[in-house]
DNA sequence: ATTCTTCTTGCATAATTACGCGTTTAGCAG
DNA sequence: CTGCTAAACGCGTAATTATGCAAGAAGAAT
């Protein structure tokens, strides 16, 4: 069987076949193929070889993080993203890329280190801040558009905080 | 009311207030926060001046292909991440990559889906506009600089328009 | 070997989402 | 005005997904 040295905190494999094994398999049918439910899924995987309930895919696809994406001729499952350097903890990467920021009216620019302003903006954006109406990022500068010039003031001060290593 | 001329092909506005009007403001909350489900965003909605049943919900998510994507602590609703290329006319490409324009002053801040923004400028400055003073293309966000105040919000309009399918 | 702990899974069912159908409203032609 | 068509949406329910609970399996510890 395919027995293998086991990972960290690892500590079980199951007697039917490895869970792994199945939600690689799981990610190769929806990569190559449009699957709508899990049902479907479970039959897809019946044909090779691999026999579990409707229960075991919503957790697996849960832990694989597969969505669910909805369209017009119905629903299709998505593996996630590949993904930027994943900006969610701006106060990592902010200090990490920012040189300096300055503002006029609703507008700040934002300078950064050479092609550090995508991840830059996608950072800000993922923040959901409401005073941000949006960002432009381009090699090493991104504009970011506030909806009100007070709200800039506010921002402008957060993100220098934020930048220098705040 | 937000009254304004119809586009071609759009012919019924709805007696509550406008749909997509509605899936803006569903966007807006769900790119600000979590949401887990429809329910949930039916009462985010509530809160907001939107009455409408999970039905509606369910066919709005479907629309905008806002994404149901599975994580250790439940489910969270969130925007798409595939996409395609084109070059056609603006009518064929904006629908595929908008995901909602806001703005401000004579600025327009247009989100797209990642990697849309580049061609969806394009197709902007195709078009030969009056309005448009020039567009700027990121990652996922187009900067659409207008002659004037008035203009932008003229163009807003359009580009939702069309950008939502309509 | 026995016991304890952790991981995995099925089962049954709760929770949630999707959709068919009927109704209402708006635009348009006659 | 009347009739026709299409869009938008609620209602009720089918379809689908998520989860509490219990059972089984593999190690580790005693």
């Amino acid at each position: 069987m395919n027995k293998y040295t086991l990972g960290p905190g690892v500590k079980y494999i199951s007697a039917m076949a490895n869970k792994s094994d199945r939600q690689s398999t799981i990610l190769d049918i929806i990569g190559s193929r449009r699957v709508s439910s899990q049902e479907e899924l479970r039959r897809l995987l019946r044909s090779r070889g691999w026999d579990v309930t409707q229960a075991t895919l919503s957790r697996d696809l849960r832990d694989l993080r597969v969505a669910r994406v909805p369209s017009a001729d119905g629903p299709r499952y998505s593996a996630p993203d590949a993904g930027l350097p994943s900006a969610l903890a701006i106060e990592a990467i902010l200090p990490q890329l920012f040189l300096r920021a300055d503002g006029v009216g609703e507008l700040i620019v934002m300078r950064t280190i050479p092609g550090g302003a995508q991840s830059a903006a996608v950072a800000l954006d993922s923040q959901g801040w409401p005073e941000i109406l949006g960002t432009v990022g381009g090699d090493d500068t991104v504009l970011i558009i506030c909806r009100s010039a007070g709200g800039r003031q506010k921002l402008l001060q957060r993100v220098r905080e934020i930048g220098e290593r705040g």
